[in-house]
DNA sequence: CGTGAGCTTGACTTGTTTCAACCAACGTGG
DNA sequence: CCACGTTGGTTGAAACAAGTCAAGCTCACG
């Protein structure tokens, strides 16, 4: 598949460079569009690329976006936000990513993404891309197993809010994570680049802060896993998993 | 609207008579697929009916369905159940809603759908249903605000679930019924159909049935509402929106 | 060198769960 | 017709998980 990349590049539809670099690159929307342009119909589809820092917002809830935002590379997240400042972060956004598939059909975010890392992503233009759907079978297809899987993610996320222990979400959290990032080949003897602040995982678990910080000295102390500098280390996998109840 | 039923029942495509009387035809997928039948090119796609009673599954996880359910009357539960028997309702599903928009596209459920009242649905064949869907696009219009709307309840929860307060979650799920009631003509001066038991809103909210129990029996000495027989009043919207944080 | 963001820890409070007993309504079968 | 189990609801007491408040620490940054 990598052998292609190439041809990707120089083909009508050009991905651009950084998205064949992508480390998701596979298991991409670029990656499927860039296929789509090459069999189906030519399209001509130029995403505006962008970089946000760190702790910067990509959008907010109730913005019009005339775009279909792919993360590319950096770590995001996706949150709701009360007027009272409570806030549920409902998934974090990895390379590859799509900001949410409903941005496709709905110019209005219904949440709001926030960088975690510095972000590199692509804006693809909403009404193009929607076209293109229609166009190109092959794109649909992966469009609609990307929807799936968020629809499944969401029922996921709902079921550990509403019925699982702090420890099992937090325990969770850190597995799904891996997970994505072993897709992904960014994760090497269970360590990887872990950039989330403790408030953030809060926000994602829908817990305190405080909480969250006696429950991971208690994973380290049980020798579950490690963090330190940015970077998680699953130490005891069973051991965790076993905690995760997966 | 309404004057075109008749047509629409003797169109190439039968919606049937059930369908149509449904309270909430106008914003079914039926009724949009009734409205492409006519105006697109023509398309034979013949639901199969069903009934069952209440307390019966629909379908469990994991369950291969070609098909994808559309609820004509009464109320369902779509929810996912952990091995060790928690629960976790996702949505209440009422007439003219589709059980889950991902089974067009996935024919494994991701969740158990069970009726609560006696339910009447129609069944359409998935692949039929995902046919029509590329050859009518005004279906797919209608198809695609479904999906959004489904995103959106789904991020509701989420926040819900993670960081409101029982008195919150169990205002806010009698509040967001009320609507769906509503829209379907089925509220009259703040006075439902109420078929729920106290388990399933502790399945809904994310709390145990005792709980719940002692929340509603606060609401009710408050004068905020008043259950029985199956039908549930909102006596003071006013105060129940403002426990509600709506 | 001060300031603020992030993490850790401890003491205390609170919302929710757990356990338990009891009652009412209902269906079923002897 | 009554005896019986089942399901659903109510209430109270005790236990517990998680939240709140607070202090002290490190570290990065201007």
């Amino acid at each position: 598949m990598r052998e292609n990349d190439a041809d990707l590049k120089s083909s009508t539809f050009d991905v651009g460079t950084a998205c064949a670099d992508c480390p998701a690159f596979e298991l991409n929307l670029c990656h499927a569009l860039a296929q789509a342009a090459k069999q189906g119909p030519p399209m001509t589809l130029r995403p505006s690329e962008h970089t946000v820092a760190a702790r910067r917002l990509i959008c907010r809830a109730r913005d019009v976006l005339e775009v279909v935002p792919i993360i590319c590379q950096g770590w995001a997240a996706s949150a709701v936000t009360l007027p009272d400042g409570r806030r549920q972060i409902l998934s974090f956004l990895l390379p590859g990513d799509v900001v949410s598939t409903a941005l496709i059909f709905d110019p209005v975010s219904q949440c709001s993404v926030e960088a975690i890392t510095e972000v590199r992503y692509r804006a693809f233009k909403r009404t193009e891309f929607k076209a293109a759907l229609h166009t190109h079978p092959s794109l649909f297809d992966k469009f609609s197993r990307v929807w799936v899987d968020e629809k499944a993610s969401a029922n996921q996320l709902a079921i550990d809010l509403g019925r699982r222990t702090a420890d099992e979400r937090i325990a969770r959290l850190i597995f799904n994570l891996s997970n994505k990032l072993a897709q992904r080949s960014l994760l090497r003897d269970w360590t990887m680049d872990f950039p989330l602040r403790q408030h953030q995982i809060a926000d994602a678990t829908g817990l305190t802060v405080v909480h969250v910080g006696t429950v991971l000295s208690g994973f380290r102390r049980a020798g579950l896993l490690d963090i330190n500098d940015r970077s998680l280390t699953i130490s005891d996998p069973a051991g965790l998993r076993r905690v995760a109840n997966m």
